[in-house]
RNA sequence: GCCUCUGUAGCUCAGUUGGUAGAGCAGGGGACUGAAAAUCCCCGUGUCGUUGGUUCGAUUCCGACCGGAGGCA
């Protein structure tokens, strides 16, 4: 049984600094939750930790991949979890930090084996019909003829569910609401303390990302994604491309706004990122929420948060123990 | 000082031939297991600037006042 502490929060929310001091104290090492810091050369953008500090705790599950490079949610189970066996051995405690909901919940709950891999062949097949009404209709219909539970939890305009689910019955024969039945338990071999980290004044989590993201325009983020896009790693397919911050710029880099109108979107877009990391973690069911600014507007003392924090890990009469 | 235009949701504005109002954006809530920083769903009550008048009834018509913009002096 590995045991293992995790950190999360909307960005902007000091997951990042807070969990360096807490590995610190609890002689922890830090395992990255985080679908966007696992690329090399994206650092400003996704205020990836610094190499300093990186020395201050070792990290893992950062900058280990081309921007481009496919990876999903049960890559990163495989890689999170073998890095956590061997932090584990080492006789360490992973702490687990990000803000990647999917993926977190992807490592803490069971899965079914003989899922099959998405398949890029399958989409291309489908592509057409995504295009129109008519087709997506259709889509939704054939789902809704083999795997009704599944079809009726997915709406009919969310193609990518729709697709998946879809691809799923195909390869297997099986519908995937008979897979995501396994997804309720815990995952057996490892057992994760989450603290999550919330707001209870919401605009000062959004003045905080607005100054993170002028922070991030002062430290040279127009040139970062500059070169990404010389280097060809924002071609419409990949994954940088997606990312916020390097998809609002590059509509600067071409031409298409101006730099100032670019950054009003990122902030507009990572605000509204903050608020769906915020939906994801108020559901996580054993997760204690830390709440890390006071009634008046204020951030909380930084040490407390600290000690608060490990109050939560050290405490071993958690519900369901 | 005079004239014109204007004042409706956080913002930009529709609209009601008089029966207390609705879009876009912002914002809020939610879903989520092999693309997830992605993808998708749901949510619009606000002294219709203030105050008198006309009217069964005024946000709508009339007057005055207050705020804003422009023009003439």
């Amino acid at each position: 049984m590995i045991n293992a502490y995790a950190i999360t929060g909307p960005t902007a929310s000091g997951k990042t600094a807070l969990g360096i001091a807490v590995a610190k104290e609890l002689g922890c090492e830090i395992v990255s939750c985080d679908s966007m810091q696992i690329y090399r050369y994206m650092d400003i953008g996704t205020a990836k930790p610094t190499p300093e500090e990186r020395a201050e705790v070792p990290h893992c599950l950062i900058d280990f991949l081309d921007p481009g490079t496919p990876y999903s949610a049960m890559d990163y189970v495989s890689d999170a979890l073998a890095a956590a066996k061997g932090i584990s051995e080492r006789g360490k405690t992973p702490l687990f930090v990000g803000g990647t909901g999917l993926y977190i919940d992807s490592l803490i709950r069971a899965e079914s084996e003989d899922v099959p891999k998405s398949d890029p062949a399958f989409k291309e097949k489908y592509q057409a019909l995504t295009l129109t009404k008519e087709g997506r209709e259709e889509l939704y219909r054939m789902l809704l003829a083999v795997d009704p539970q599944s079809a009726l939890s997915t709406h009919r305009n969310n193609v990518r569910r729709v697709l998946r689910a879809l691809e799923i019955y195909e390869t297997t024969g099986i519908p995937k609401s008979v897979f995501d039945e396994a997804t309720k338990k815990p995952r057996d071999g490892i057992r994760v303390k989450m603290v999550t980290l919330d707001f209870s004044n919401r605009d000062l989590l959004y003045s905080r990302i607005d100054r993170r993201v002028d922070e991030m325009m002062d430290c040279g983020l127009l040139a970062e994604v500059e070169r990404l896009y010389d280097l060809g790693y924002l071609s419409q397919k990949s994954t940088a491309a997606q990312a916020i911050g390097y998809k609002e710029l590059l509509g600067a880099i071409r031409g298409e706004t101006t730099v100032g109108e670019a950054v009003e979107q990122l902030k507009q877009s990572s605000r509204r990122y903050a608020k769906r990391q915020l939906t994801w973690f108020r559901k996580e069911p054993d997760a204690v929420r830390l709440t890390v600014d006071t009634p008046d507007g204020m951030m909380r003392p930084f040490s407390d948060l600290v000690s608060e924090c490990i109050n939560i890990f050290a405490n071993n009469s958690l519900q369901g123990e």
